[in-house]
Parts: structure tokens; sequence; C-alpha cells
DNA sequence: GGTCCGATGTAA
DNA sequence: TACATCGGACCA
């Protein structure tokens, strides 16, 4: 049984939540049963003043908009074939997000495995963020919503199982300096952390 | 290892 | 009309 997490869990800093959500566990309740797997891998992206950020210069528009809300809300946005799944950070009025690349599978691994097609093997059912949200069965449909509320929600995990390691963010061009920003963090070494591009 | 390209939401 | 917080297929 997993229970939502405190909502003042992500009243923070957007660099203070992306680390402090790798080893809590990323929870889906949905009629075809529940899937739950182990957070290891975060990135932070902090409008208005960061690049890379789809907020920044406060870029207001009907996709960002959650962003601007109150911290705890859920961010979905859609990657070419892909929804990716952002955690609203900070306070109310401050754009900032913590992106969810990777996470290790605790429960409903064959649910996760039937969404994703039986040929993977396991690292590549959820080791990238467009990977974990089909495993976990996240659409659309979830923007807007809480993360401290079922179906979908953030629950309390054992914790980290390796060493903390940042780094620069994934998939990122033509953002300048924000390219070097170590704002993604992981779990080291473990296998369900996405490759770097 | 590398390269190519899908198929969709969003904004210019 | 262009391009993106990517993934998969295919080639080597």
């Amino acid at each position: 049984m997993y229970n939502p997490i405190d909502p003042g869990f992500f009243s923070r800093p957007v660099l203070e939540l992306a680390p402090a959500l790798l080893g809590q566990y990323i929870v889906h309740e949905t009629p075809e049963g529940l899937a739950a797997a182990r957070i290891v891998e975060t990135e932070a992206y902090h409008g208005p003043e960061d690049r890379a950020a789809h907020s920044f210069n406060n870029r207001r528009t009907k996709r960002t908009e959650v962003m601007f809300a109150d911290p705890g809300r859920i961010y979905t946005y859609q990657m070419h074939t892909h929804t990716l799944m952002n955690v609203v950070a900070g306070e109310e009025g401050t754009p900032h997000a913590v992106l969810i690349r990777g996470a290790e599978p605790v429960e409903g691994l064959e649910l996760m495995q039937e969404r994703r097609g039986w040929h993977f093997k396991i690292p590549e059912l959820t080791n990238g963020p467009g990977k974990l949200s089909k495993a976990l069965g996240v659409t659309m449909a979830s923007y807007g919503g809480l993360w401290y509320e079922e179906p979908l929600f953030i629950a309390p995990g054992p914790g980290l199982g390796g060493e903390l390691k940042a780094g620069p963010r994934v998939g990122i061009q033509n953002t300048g300096d924000a390219v070097h920003y170590p704002w993604r963090f992981f779990e080291e070494g473990n296998p369900f952390v996405s490759k770097y591009r």
C-alpha cells in the first residue's frame, strides 16, 4: 500500500526538490492495476532565468500555464509521440519544475511490460522520461493534477540506494550556458538512469 | 556504436 | 510552418 506524500514536500526551491525526489516512489493507479517505481533520475528547470525551461522569460501559454501554479501540480508535456512528466516546484507564481527521467519498477512489472512491449529488457521499460510515462500509463489527461492525490502520486520511498550524482541535463540545445548547468540528478550506477545523448 | 525519422502539440 | 525536456528501428 502506498500513501501520497505530504503536500508540503513540494514547497521548496526546485534545485532542492529535484534531488529530494530521488528514492521516492511514483505510483499510478488505473483500472488495469497499480504500478509503482522508485525514482532514480530527475532534472530541474528553473524558469524564468533558465533558457532550457519552457517557462524561460516567463513565457506563459496554454502549455506552460501550470508551471506558474501551486507546487505539487502535475505538468505533462507531449514530446513527439511521447508524454513527459514534470513536478511543479517553488512557490505559486514562479515557473519552476522537475522532470522525472528514470525510475526502477517496484510493483506492477507485468503491467509495465504489457504497456511497453514484452520484447524489451527490464531497464528499457523505464530508463527514460517517455518510456516511464508509457510504462505507468500516464497521458496528457493528468495535466494540472496533484502529485499528492490519487490516482497519480508521489509516495515516500526508501531513499537512494547509491551515491547522488549531478551533471548536465539531457536533450537540450541552443540554450547558451544553460546547456552546462549541472541540474540533472541521479543515483550513480543505477541501470534505470537514462542514457546521455 | 551510429543515424535516421516518426507523428503530434505548440507557437511563431 | 517549424521544431521539440524522445524513442525505436535499422545498420554496422
